[in-house]
DNA sequence: AAAATTTGGTTTATATTATAAACTTGTTTA
DNA sequence: TAAACAAGTTTATAATATAAACCAAATTTT
């Protein structure tokens, strides 16, 4: 039987996120809107759902005078992105074992 | 930029029920309620919403006295999982080029 | 042989989710 | 100093997933 398919990741937008901060130290959100195209609205909203699922940490803070939200992915978040990948991996068959 | 995920097929349930398609000759509705653990309500929405997107052929007939729904990926189906596991393949960092 | 249960579904109501529109607060720029 | 912009948040709406309720026929139980 498949393995159900964590609903917090399986979600294209916060998908994108998560593929996103596992690549990098950490990002603030206009990269991370830049790069997955979400409106604003959209974005704060799943962040915030990552968050608070501590996927990721969120330091709200400034640079210079301009507000600056910054995110980082979480070991928690780490070890559920491998989860979800793992089981993904037998629907999609790229499973090499 | 990250490509966008087929809506249709990223759902798990229907994600699952392609997948077990794409494996076998067909697959009745009996046999993929079972692999999937989905309840039959369930199942047969997202089977016909499949069907509607040509995904997949159903034929609905009869094996002695039961009735029978038998599917079938098409190869409209074959393609758009094909570009589905592609784009995801991003998301997911399993990409090998 | 009625009654109850099971099989193989479909329809419909509900709960959840994703998404964008509208709004807020502060900051440049004209 | 008013208009436009930046960086978000809140809220309303549209779409989706999901299961509960239902149906018809067949099988099993009493």
């Amino acid at each position: 039987m498949l393995k159900p398919l964590d609903p917090l990741l399986h979600s294209e937008l916060r998908l994108a996120v998560i593929s996103i901060l596992i690549g990098v130290e950490a990002a603030d959100f206009v990269y991370i809107k830049q790069h997955t195209g979400a409106t604003a609205g959209n974005l704060s909203v799943q962040i915030d759902k990552l968050y608070k699922a501590g996927y990721i940490d969120v330091e709200k803070g400034f640079v210079g005078r301009k507000p600056r939200t910054l995110c980082k992915i979480t070991d928690v978040g780490r070890t559920a992105f491998k989860q979800y990948v793992d089981a993904l991996k037998d629907y999609i068959s790229v499973k090499e074992a």
